[in-house]
DNA sequence: GGCTGGCCCTGTACGC
DNA sequence: TGCGTACAGGGCCAGC
């Protein structure tokens, strides 16, 4: 499940293979999920960015085209089990898109659960996307800050890793590096109320885990690959996600697993308070 | 307007 | 062996 440490190592690796690309066809599944992929055509790539969980591919119209004017952005949510590619076979049964490019190579877009979904907007317009278009802050950025969290989360009943699912009180975490932030926290995912030294140890956390995830390349637990088709590292160091019944690796107490707000989460039943 | 729960979707695991 | 069922979860939306 590709998240914010997964999304920007297939941005990093993206960006230099498309940028300044041309978009000479493009074919999609009939889904609305995925049938806009097409208005990339007849556009040049001017870069690839990241916003929270989305890649956003930026797309100026290239002279002597008659694609449309104005500048348009490729937006693609790679959802559960969405990947990304140069070297994805465009005839897999899974495949949902793929893009040729001036160069000769292309790039394809596979999505098995069909979770992801692929959008061109004009430049900066997210209004079709909510999710996008309400982001929070971007957790390395200069607007996410211990008391920004603070009042974030103050302003909501709503349980602790609810809203960090959310991604209106921070952008890019997803249920993996939010069990683990709220482990290394120190906070039970099911809390209501977290005060001011309670979200600084938070925000530090989240820091901290997606920088790990982020310099292990992601973490692989079945479907993430990186572009060039290589798994994450990041599953062999995660403190709690996934480790119900083993021991937590602060306290030996055994980590337990339910289902919070119908997600999956795992936490230390010891060290983790409400 | 905020919160909660259901739905989408398909491969895999498991029980019978 | 084959079938049925449960489960995984990000984003969206309806209902309360």
């Amino acid at each position: 499940m590709p998240e914010l440490p997964e999304v920007e190592t297939i941005r990093a690796a993206l960006d230099p293979l498309l940028r300044g690309r041309l978009v000479t066809a493009a074919r999609a599944h009939p889904s609305a999920k995925f049938s806009a992929a097409p208005g990339a055509i007849g556009h040049r790539v001017e870069g690839v960015r990241r916003r929270g969980k989305y890649l956003l591919v930026d797309l100026e119209p290239a002279a002597g085209t008659d694609a449309g004017a104005g500048r348009r952005e490729l937006v693609v949510h790679l959802g559960m089990t969405g990947q990304l590619g140069p070297d994805l076979a465009r005839d897999d049964p899974h495949t949902r898109a793929w893009w040729e490019l001036d160069d000769g190579g292309h790039l394809t877009y596979r999505d098995v659960r069909r979770f992801g979904r692929i959008a061109v907007v004009p430049h900066g317009d997210h209004r079709s996307l909510p999710t996008l278009a309400a982001l929070g802050p971007e957790p390395f950025g200069p607007d996410f800050t211990p008391e920004g969290l603070w009042r974030a989360l103050a302003r909501s009943r709503a349980r602790v890793k609810t809203q960090l699912l959310g991604q209106r009180v921070v952008a890019g975490v997803g249920n993996i590096y939010a069990d683990e932030a709220l482990w290394r926290a120190g906070i039970h995912p099911g809390a209501r109320r977290v005060g001011p030294s309670r979200a600084e140890r938070l925000h530090a956390a989240v820091r901290h885990v997606l920088a790990a995830g982020l310099a292990n390349g992601g973490t692989t637990l079945r479907d993430y690959r990186t572009v060039t088709g290589e798994p994450g590292r990041h599953q062999d160091a995660l403190a709690c996600y996934g480790r119900a019944g083993r021991p937590c690796p602060r306290c030996g107490a055994l980590l337990r697993r339910a289902v919070v707000d119908g997600r999956g989460t795992t936490w230390c039943p010891t060290c983790q308070r409400t």
